[in-house]
DNA sequence: AGTGAATTTAGACTTAGTATAAATTTCATC
DNA sequence: GATGAAATTTATACTAAGTCTAAATTCACT
């Protein structure tokens, strides 16, 4: 019985296509390290490096963006348009936010620093209803 | 000939001063490891995790400030004022900034969301004008 | 079937940061 | 000044996230 023929050489691999799915069910951000256990726990010869390998990969195409925070491993997000998010400095939950009108912010930040601005990210720290 | 005698048990002994020291004197914002190097430099003995235990012991009290950004280590601040930032993704200079009207962001996540919102921070990804 | 390019695998390695036990320092009291 | 409790520093071992590399595998194409 030969391995699963899925293909290769079109940058979408069977572990690329895996990690994506994982990303796009759960419902939450995910780390590195739990996407490696739930696609392992169907493949099992997965290797960790190649979950980077998968992610790096998937970034650069624009199907999952990579949010960072705070303390934490990076986590992983199928959700890839621009936006914001609250987190919970008690249980650590995070939520999507948008906040309005970023592009105005944008516009200010790119006159005032000379930058050309390319992305926005603001993070709110707080403290979750259930928590309070 | 003793030690240098300066205070401890006032909590700010005298590897916590040299460490808040190296901060303010920075031009930059430096990480623990740039932290360590200097003021190393001039106390041979300096342990490293005793930088992360200055440092922690001066964020609580309020004196200095953690930066977490993209791919690098924390960096520290002794600007603790509530402030922004905007990263170049070619070089990784960072601005400091201030988004005009962070109160009404903040109103308004609180009002959406329903966290209590403690914190917030605005961080900008673009090419610096040198870069450019 | 054979070749070349990209990918996966397995595992070593790097870096940032934490944990711990022993030694040191200080404060407070005698 | 000596003593003892509490906190800190030192030195070092350890953990966790992520990167790197060499060999094996897979695939596209001839």
């Amino acid at each position: 019985m030969s391995r699963d023929n899925t293909n290769k050489r079109n940058y979408l691999t069977s572990q690329r296509q895996a990690v994506l799915d994982v990303i796009r069910e759960a419902g939450e951000h995910l780390t590195a390290q739990e996407i490696f256990d739930r696609v392992r726990a169907k493949m099992p010869r997965l290797a960790y490096g190649t979950v980077y390998n998968a992610l790096r990969h998937l970034k650069e195409s624009g199907l999952v963006r990579e949010l960072k925070f705070g303390d934490a491993a990076s986590r992983y997000d199928a959700k890839v348009e621009r936006h914001d998010h609250v987190v919970c400095v008690r249980c650590g939950a995070m939520m999507d936010y948008e906040v309005s009108g970023i592009e105005s912010l944008v516009k200010e930040a790119a006159r005032r620093t000379k930058f050309t601005i390319l992305d926005a990210h603001v993070e709110f720290k707080g403290v979750c209803p259930r928590c309070r």
